[in-house]
DNA sequence: GTGAAAGCGCTAACAG
DNA sequence: CTGTTAGCGCTTTCAC
């Protein structure tokens, strides 16, 4: 039936044994090329690949993993495509799992839950050799992953609480604190946080650096304005109340650059003002246009490619030693870029940190 | 041995085995549950649900498309990952994929073509249900495609000039000839076309389409400012060299949104100079951000999602026809995006278009 | 309906 | 070094 069928289609990928015949060597030996090129001859080997070309042989990697019971490609979940932050975390990842002869296949989980759990499955399903997980919701997440994973897998952006899992995170804290430290450093003492909502993790403990900062240092003063969502219709918003706001304001922490470009929009309409001079503004994210709007925004910098780098790292890790090692929790500092939404053209040197 | 090592793992990844054993039933029926239900009883298909749950059974899909010889996820190779348009199409041709039952796997190529051969081998490995390829170049492409990859393939954003494969294009002729009416519409008069290499298709095409444009409306001249890339930084080359240029300019037309944003940074610096009043700007591409730079882009707006979900249609079609049908090209037109960059603060409707 | 058995294409012992 | 063989976990006839 199978040569039938090969016969009928014409030639649809042959296999190991069409290999081995045309090569005349034995299938085994054929498999030994691929996997083991040391333990075949010089002349065997050529003359095997050689019919490899010949046919047009491509492996089959659904029998590959089958029968030895591991795969080399690892898949990544991203909770969203269209973030930067995101796409740098799945090229940092790449990075590092090609030095090691892996593979890495992306799924976008758009921001729905069920779209994560969907491709953890498909992953799980495809038996790869493990998982990266920038999930939606934490504490969702949490229980749902342990349910339908039973593959190395490791967090990116979110620090588990249990140590289930080993993880990345950036330190978020810290990003807030360097903000509002930069804003205090340039003499500004009405400070505002613009962000939210504040249950968001993130949000919450880059709140939480700001106010350390702004506690170090007597004088200064913080008010709050939360938003509903991240994006730039938010900061707008949040840009028409800080306008409306009695008491004078001359610097902003957004807990986004979409919060801070919204926010710039809005006060940059009012003939009074000028950025930075009356008010400075720093965003959060480091997304690629935060360089590129027409008033370069001064951000924190999350380290994407390194967080995906040591992500994919510790992941082999757990591939290799099966399991058994602690489950680390690396955390990654962000570090801040100056750009003109804070320093003006004051410093023809900032410009070099448009491509950091 | 094989129970052995189970043994020692503790309980590593059941199989259908046993379910059919903790069910009491042939493993037979277990894939039947799994893949036709109708045949079989709802009692017994109760219970070796509640088995599969009780073990945590995940169907290994390795196995399976070995034995079904066929696989229901469908990967994607993009040439890049961090330019929204792709990412558009990826999340079209999720949307329709997923109708369809199908799952979507991405690999992001990132403009080197080694890595899309790459992932081109690893999906081919993979035995994937089909592929669809956003390639990088498209004549080193074209011989490539065809010596690695035999599963069904659609070209989405490449227009292929055999019939060899299907694919899906955006008419870029069109979006250059409405960008230019656009601005013929609003009057101006002295356009400048910039952007480049010239040698790329789409640039040349959007050109071409352009040139149309002017040519039909008499007292209209046009000027090219050629750039080696298409970024921002080459925009405010770009923008540098049309402040130069000696004749007077009222128009322009850039080739991507990043040229455009690049230009306008340097124009409004000019003191003397005002968009849209003295010169108005068109970009291209509806990259998420052109929406949000301080003075939001007019652009053409690649239509993404519908190309991906035209390229899934296309895909699937060969899936099912194996092979047979024949090889369509569906041709998508962009539409234009009316911003501040060219008709000001005139018309507040515009701002509804920011989230098209 | 349900059960038994023959592979899918490949890897990994092991014998020669 | 090279050939043989026994599965990997699942789907799919084909009897019962």
């Amino acid at each position: 039936m199978t040569d039938a069928r090969k016969a009928r289609l014409g030639l649809p990928q042959p296999n190991m044994a069409d290999v081995a015949r045309h090569a005349g060597v034995a299938i085994g030996t054929v498999s030994n090329t691929l996997n083991n090129p040391e333990k075949v001859r010089e002349p065997t080997r050529r003359r095997v690949l050689a019919s490899i070309d010949a046919l047009g042989f491509v492996r089959n990697d659904a029998a590959r993993s089958l029968a030895a019971g591991s795969s080399d490609t690892v898949g990544i979940v991203l909770v969203d495509m269209g973030n930067s932050f995101f796409v740098d975390i799945a090229r940092g990842a790449e990075a590092t799992l090609r030095e090691h002869g892996m593979n890495l296949l992306i799924a976008n989980s758009d921001i729905e839950i069920e779209k994560q759990l969907s491709y953890l499955e498909v992953f799980e399903q495809a038996r790869v050799a493990g998982i990266l997980l920038a999930p939606l919701d934490p504490h969702i997440t949490k229980s749902l992953v342990s349910k339908a994973v039973s593959r190395p897998l490791v967090l990116v952006n979110y620090a588990p609480e249990d140590a289930q899992y080993a993880g990345v995170v950036a330190d978020e804290h810290h990003g807030g604190y360097i903000a509002a430290r930069h804003l205090i450093e340039l003499g500004r003492r009405n400070l505002v946080f613009a962000g939210g909502p504040f249950q968001l993790q993130a949000v919450a403990e880059r709140l939480a650096g700001v106010r350390r900062a702004v506690g170090e240092t007597a004088g200064t003063v913080l008010s709050l304005v939360e938003t509903t969502g991240m994006n730039i219709s938010h900061g707008r918003t949040a840009g028409e109340r800080i306008i409306a706001q009695e008491e004078h304001v001359d610097g902003v922490v957004a807990a986004s650059d979409l919060v801070a470009i919204g926010i710039i929009q809005v006060l940059e309409q009012q003939p009074d003002l000028r950025i930075p001079e009356d008010i400075a503004v720093v965003g959060y994210d480091n997304n690629h246009f935060a360089s590129e709007s027409t008033t370069p925004v001064t951000t924190i910098s999350q380290p994407g490619e390194e967080m995906g780098r040591a992500a994919a790292e510790l992941l082999i890790a757990e591939i290799r030693g099966d399991g058994g090692a602690e489950k680390r929790t690396v955390v990654l500092r962000p570090h801040l870029i100056p750009r003109r939404s804070t320093i003006g053209t004051a410093s023809p040197a900032d410009l070099q940190n448009h491509t950091a």
